[in-house]
DNA sequence: CGGTTAATTGAACGCATTCAACACGAGTGG
DNA sequence: CCACTCGTGTTGAATGCGTTCAATTAACCG
């Protein structure tokens, strides 16, 4: 089982909150091998999960067949933060991962330490914050925005001047509301005027970041 | 000076919660007339708002001059709690309103408090949802499930059979990321179809429930 | 090497947009 | 009462962008 990308992934260094620490103590570090579901739509909402290595996915399919997809989590993240007992979206391993799980009772029963209850409300406030900047995302009409501002969303993720995409075609297009085809036609064109490089599918760099900077304004 | 919508509004109840309970005994009421801002994008996030009465919508500029509107917030509902040190949208008084305003700091100085910061935790979790509930809106495709799914959204939080929109064309369809012509021509066609009836511009009742909860789904 | 999935490219179509004109209601003043 | 205005909403016709369907190419792994 050799894993397309490294497991051990430094990339946003989170302080050891008392989430964390809680986390580390009592969590049980499960492990999903690539499109496994670590929970579906409508299940409980009764963990929490955090990204120790590997790329998860979350998503919800409408009636008509239609897939959404609501975020990418990388290593240090936080997710099933979800409001309401059941899960609005289900989560998926996009690539082999790690995930520690802790459920949330144990976390309530912790509680009265404060200092844990801010770190969650925290993490609820970064997710929250994360949504309101999809939501900006699908609100705009065209589909160079749109790819323009994923492309400049997952460059920051990385600091590193190249960046990588974990995720196929199909999960960008349906994380912006768009087919496989206009991402990847999107894509070519951007390539085309010189605004980002695609040395490979999965990896590229920002060339013109003004150019960039102007559309994901 | 004569309100276009009662002040009065007693739609969703909600519990006298320790935040509530904080709002009324150190918030400040204060009074907005209709389109005046309440706080600025780019602002920073030091009070927390609560409707009291009148309606609030949250809006986006893009660099462009393209609009986002993050939500609307009826009477009962908090808002401001947007994470970050400076506000994601403006706020502005769809209607004359009235808004209870705290300080956030009052509320740190009043932590300790468990139950107070559960309370703000809940609220925050109630904002998260609503972001899911609305980039699923947005990343329906059709024009007539996004409008279907804005108007059943509507119709849920009035509990009588017959739906008041207090917010314009012009703000549904920057909330869905239509134009006004878009949304007004599905709103006919729904009409003609006799899956809504709009006795005026901006009432209305579903008419076939089951079609709506089809395309809203 | 095949075999499979992912990604790109091409051509025709369809839906939302754009630009424009018109309708409606509320408020004002003759 | 009518005429006028202003804001809001509706309707029409033409355009354009993303989609759809289809075929081809590229990347990955046995």
């Amino acid at each position: 089982m050799s894993l397309a990308y490294p497991l051990d992934d430094p990339r946003t260094e989170h302080p050891a909150s008392p989430l964390t620490q809680a986390l580390d103590r009592m969590g049980v570090t499960m492990r999903f091998r690539r499109d496994a579901e670590i929970y579906a739509q409508d299940d409980e909402a009764e963990f929490l999960y955090r990204v120790v290595s590997g790329v998860v996915r979350t998503t919800r399919f409408a009636a008509d067949g239609r897939r959404q997809v609501g975020d990418f989590y990388y290593a240090g993240d936080l997710f099933g933060l979800e409001p309401g007992p059941e899960h609005q979206f289900a989560a998926e391993a996009l690539t082999d991962c790690e995930i520690q799980v802790l459920r949330r009772t144990a976390v309530r029963a912790l509680s009265g330490d404060a200092e844990l209850d801010r770190a969650i409300l925290e993490a609820t406030r970064r997710q929250l914050e994360r949504m309101q900047a999809h939501v900006l995302l699908l609100g705009r009409k065209g589909a160079r925005e749109k790819v323009a501002g994923f492309l400049m969303a997952m460059a920051q993720r990385r600091a590193a001047s190249i960046a990588e995409l974990p995720m196929t075609r199909q999960d960008i297009a349906d994380y912006l509301g768009l087919t496989i085809e206009t991402v990847s036609r999107t894509i070519t064109q951007l390539q085309s005027e010189a605004v980002v490089e695609f040395p490979s599918q999965r990896r590229f760099t920002i060339k013109r970041f003004d150019v960039m900077e102007e559309l994901a304004a």
